[in-house]
DNA sequence: TGTTAAAGTGTGAGCGACCGCTCACCCCAC
DNA sequence: GTGGGGTGAGCGGTCGCTCACACTTTAACA
């Protein structure tokens, strides 16, 4: 599963055809899901034959796998920016929910292949994505919750990975519901069908809604009790 | 898309039978998905022809629908038990996690069956079973959220809308992390390869969690601050 | 009550469309 | 002349769905 997921024909083409392959891959898997994308017509697509991208890559789970790994690069790469400055942890947070309204819009294949994965029932795969993938944002979330930690700004009552469990689960639905058919749909239906139109209130209750599980202990009940 | 989903001759065949070929469906939809589900086999393993299914179903597609509206009813029938009673919202949240965690072991299929739908895009689909899923969680939440402002239970700043949808996305999170693949890797990746041994620590984080986001407003920040 | 036709239940071989993938072939560079 | 880039007709397997046929039940009528 950690092995390579194309041919060297395909490392050696013109970057421009390598781009053009998996952009085009990246619009058929999101717009139609892996079972219903049709790799002929991809190559088709893309403007080359049928037999020339199997001399790129194996099967038609290979080419989704590139493009897969694409969508993934530039989400973290997205997420990765947010993160760099060391603001406080709300800010962060807002930062971050403010990116995920912007790239709905702008790149909504991205996440739709992300969505994708969320199906994936394959063993070997499922591991092998989960950890390259949550791991990623793992790694991203404890390291500012631990130094947040630290630092006072959020409460120290809390397992810190689960509490990161739940800041992203949060974020991940956010993230669907502003993209995939469903969740939108769904978010609407919680919501009101407006809801697209209120970006800022959004952003507003969701902070609300974390700053109060980030920062109140059960302890401060009993201090605001007095 | 309110029409039946089946033929009169469902209708009319031996409820041992119509049971039969549901929960076969439910099966083979929850194992494979439904692009990968094959009808020829669930008519086999149901013990009827597959001339026989195509007197009862129309397409593939309306046996799916038939089979979802019965995961659906199950997975309600459950919800609605719990919410019965007219418990504090912490209690009412602590049931709700505790049937999640029960019901991933118990009937992972209808959770799977759920976890499908969130693939689907085709229109008028997405928007009539979005509204039907999610419509009667919403009411369901709505209503006693509603009546835990009005006792105090809850904090009265926040968008009760906005409220529930934050609210459900961490228990449908939940419900996926304990019963579909991919889920539940990510949620060992979070929260450790041990995780699933320990249901009571997940219980108590999340509540500790929700109690702090239900019961803090930004003005008790400055009561504290005092 | 026996005869018959219509309507319903049930079967499974197989049609036809789709699609992942192959392979025989062409072209060009070195 | 060998090796890589590039082609696309078409093979082979799958699967949703049909249809001709067999059997059973219902019901209408002489």
């Amino acid at each position: 599963m950690e092995t390579k997921h194309c041919k060297p024909a395909f490392e050696r083409a013109e970057p421009e055809r390598r781009n053009k392959v998996l952009q085009t891959g990246i619009d058929e898997f999101s717009r139609l899901g892996f079972e219903n994308a049709n790799i002929n017509i991809i190559a088709k697509k893309a403007g080359i034959s049928i037999g020339l991208m199997y001399k790129y890559f194996e099967t038609k789970e290979d080419l989704f796998i590139l493009c897969l790994e694409e969508a993934i690069s530039e989400l973290h790469a997205v997420i990765e920016e947010v993160l760099q400055s060391d603001d406080k942890i709300l800010v962060r947070a807002e930062k971050l929910i403010r990116t995920i309204q912007k790239s709905s819009g702008q790149d909504s294949r991205y996440v739709k292949l992300y969505n994708e994965i969320t199906k994936m029932s394959d063993e070997k795969n499922v591991r092998y994505y989960a950890d390259k993938i949550e791991g990623i944002s793992y790694e991203a979330y404890a390291g500012f919750l631990k130094r947040a930690k630290e630092e006072g700004d959020i409460r120290d009552d809390m397992d810190e990975r689960l509490f990161a469990f739940f800041f992203d689960s949060l974020l991940m639905t956010l993230q669907f519901s502003y993209t995939c058919d469903y969740y939108r749909e769904r978010f609407q239906v919680y919501c009101g069908d407006d809801i697209f139109d209120n970006d800022e209130k959004v952003v507003q209750e969701l902070l609300k809604f974390l700053e109060s599980a980030f920062t109140f202990s059960h302890t401060d009940v009993k201090k605001l009790e007095k």
